[in-house]
DNA sequence: ATAAATAAGATTTTTTTTATCCTATATTGG
DNA sequence: CCAATATAGGATAAAAAAAATCTTATTTAT
């Protein structure tokens, strides 16, 4: 029930890389010592977040990593979905025919419930925001208040 | 990022005493049979539901368990945390002390905001509403609000 | 060509999760 | 009281997932 390690550096790959412009290229070593990233670890995530279109690898001397996309167009769900997957509460969820009760049982309903509201919070947020550091202000809308 | 399968059979035990009615002990065995948990590790896993309160273990034969609060009072979440202890989605949440970027980098917020989001959506729904399998009915409204 | 980078596959290490074994203890019924 | 039935609880094992690293190959700037 935890973001990985991964994910989160990822974010960070991700946020380094907005904060020092879009079409730049930045060092692998650059991005892992700032942001303290295990050096070949990130490596390992570059590749993924490449695979999801997210920044592009620049080999050869000079090389690095490149934001593809603009920050405000990547949301923080596309981060994590870029590493781990699409976010699954469970494996019911993910696998029905594994689990002969999902069909008739409410708790699986609300591990779904709980997946999309999660997904939605996730998605509602972009690098460009998180950039800004304004993600703190915005009102948390809905029943059960707990602003901030 | 996902529900571990304790949990998942905690939720299911704690369901099954729920239908089998609040005082009524049930025996171990038979909760794992109609429950598919494995014997020893339901054992384990009541444990834990015992030490939080929720139920309570009785020994010797026709030992097993009895459900000590009312169904509408155990929250889905009371489940969850019971066994996995309180929800945090990434770990600078947890001990901030181990993140130098915490106070000022807006991530974190929004990692935060994801995890009390969850906790109230697990938090909304007890076992009540969960037996009469009603949890699927209720609206969840726009994309980031959802009330309920 | 050489040096500087990253790529990519394989592998290792660590951590977490899941499950089981074994001895002890409690309870029921005869 | 005794035997049978159950769970408790500590220890341990097995499996899976996550994190990290090693090695060799490839790409690019100068």
């Amino acid at each position: 029930m935890r973001i990985t390690r991964a994910t989160e550096y990822a974010v960070r790959c991700i946020l380094f890389l907005a904060v020092n412009g879009k079409g730049e290229v930045v060092g692998r070593k650059e991005i892992a010592k700032y942001m303290e990233i295990p050096g070949q670890f990130l490596g390992k995530i570059a590749q993924q977040l490449a695979k999801a279109g997210l920044i592009e690898i620049v080999q050869g001397a000079k090389g690095g990593y490149r934001l593809l996309v603009s920050p405000e167009k990547i949301s923080l769900l596309n981060a994590v979905e870029a590493i781990s997957g699409e976010i699954f509460l469970n494996d019911c969820i993910m696998r029905p025919a594994s689990c002969r009760r999902s069909a008739t049982c409410s708790v699986h309903c609300l591990w779904e419930r709980a997946r999309t509201q999660l997904r939605n919070t996730l998605g509602e947020v972009n690098f460009a925001k998180l950039m800004e550091g304004e993600s703190c202000f915005g009102p948390l809308e809905g029943s059960s208040r707990q602003g901030r």
